[in-house]
DNA sequence: ACTGGCTCCTGAGGGC
DNA sequence: TGCCCTCAGGAGCCAG
């Protein structure tokens, strides 16, 4: 489940063993995913050289001469890098071949993932240009999630959790991050005051950092990467632990649904 | 303008 | 052992 960590994870472990590889050819095994993977891929791709491989929100984006290939890994997309001549995978669906024998490789067998091409600036491309704010960057502050979210019912953590609002927070850090934020995820985003948006912007950083050091060292080799499911199971206090105790005040851990997800929470520390 | 609900898909896991 | 059911989730889309 790739929230911004793992894709930021994968980002940081794929670039150095793509970046200046030029591509010999692309075969699309399966063009199913979110949308159909564009055929004029395999005209367009081969002889450009990837020349850097950047990310906004859950998006990477590998950046070509004469456009961006927009990688989206939804719920269970992989990416790796072997040889051109090693034996395919199910579900893999595409496939980059680079002029020096390897090949990157798109594995997905949910398709939720996604992969676009745009010929101008990928930020100005229609899924990603209403985004709000990266986690880490200055526009991510209490000031601005108070604006934003005067007079709005829904619950804080939906809220969170709308990529408009900011990005790259998903299901599992929204749970984790209100916990630490001590923020009860029903709790209206109007009702929110500027002080406790101030907890949760600090508290989202630090789980997202934290996360991302933990992936650092999970994700390290990437000719073999099927990802390690949970690596950062033992870091979480709430989520997936219904009935187990709180770590801080041993209150049972409650899970209930909001906005059709999964949520967990301390009803001791969260009001 | 908001809000909540539905949808895509496959594999894992629980119950019997 | 095996079958069936439920659940998981990012995010676009739509109806009210």
């Amino acid at each position: 489940m790739p929230e911004l960590p793992e894709v930021e994870t994968t980002r940081r472990g794929i670039e150095p063993l793509v970046v200046n590889k030029e591509v010999a050819r692309v075969v699309i095994h399966n063009a199913a995913l979110r949308w159909p993977v564009p055929g004029e891929l395999i005209r367009l791709l081969p002889g450009q050289q990837v020349r850097s491989v950047g990310r906004r929100s859950k998006y990477l984006l590998f950046s070509f001469a004469q456009g961006t290939l927009i990688v989206h890994l939804g719920m269970t997309g992989h990416l790796r890098l072997t040889p051109c001549d090693a034996e395919r995978r199910k579900h893999d669906h595409v496939e980059i071949v680079f002029t020096d024998g390897t090949a990157m490789r798109y594995n997905d067998s949910r398709r939720f993932g996604s992969m676009l091409w745009s010929a101008a600036d990928p930020l100005q491309h229609q899924r990603l240009v209403g985004l709000g704010p990266e986690p880490f960057s200055p526009g991510f502050n209490a000031t601005y999630l108070h604006r934003l979210s005067r007079g709005r019912k829904v619950a804080v953590k939906p809220f969170l959790m709308d990529a408009r609002v900011v990005v790259g927070v998903g299901n599992i850090y929204a749970s984790e991050a209100l916990f630490r934020a001590g923020i009860a995820p029903t709790c209206p985003a109007g009702k929110v005051g500027k002080a406790v948006f101030e907890r949760l912007v600090k508290s989202v950083r630090e789980i997202l950092t934290a996360a991302i050091a933990a992936g650092g060292t999970t994700f390290r080799d990437f000719s073999d990467s099927q990802g390690r499911p949970g690596y950062f199971r033992q870091e979480l206090c709430v989520y997936g632990r219904n009935g187990d105790l709180c770590t801080v005040c041993s209150t049972p851990i409650k899970q209930i649904r909001l906005g059709q997800r999964s949520t967990f929470f301390c009803p001791g520390c969260q009001k």
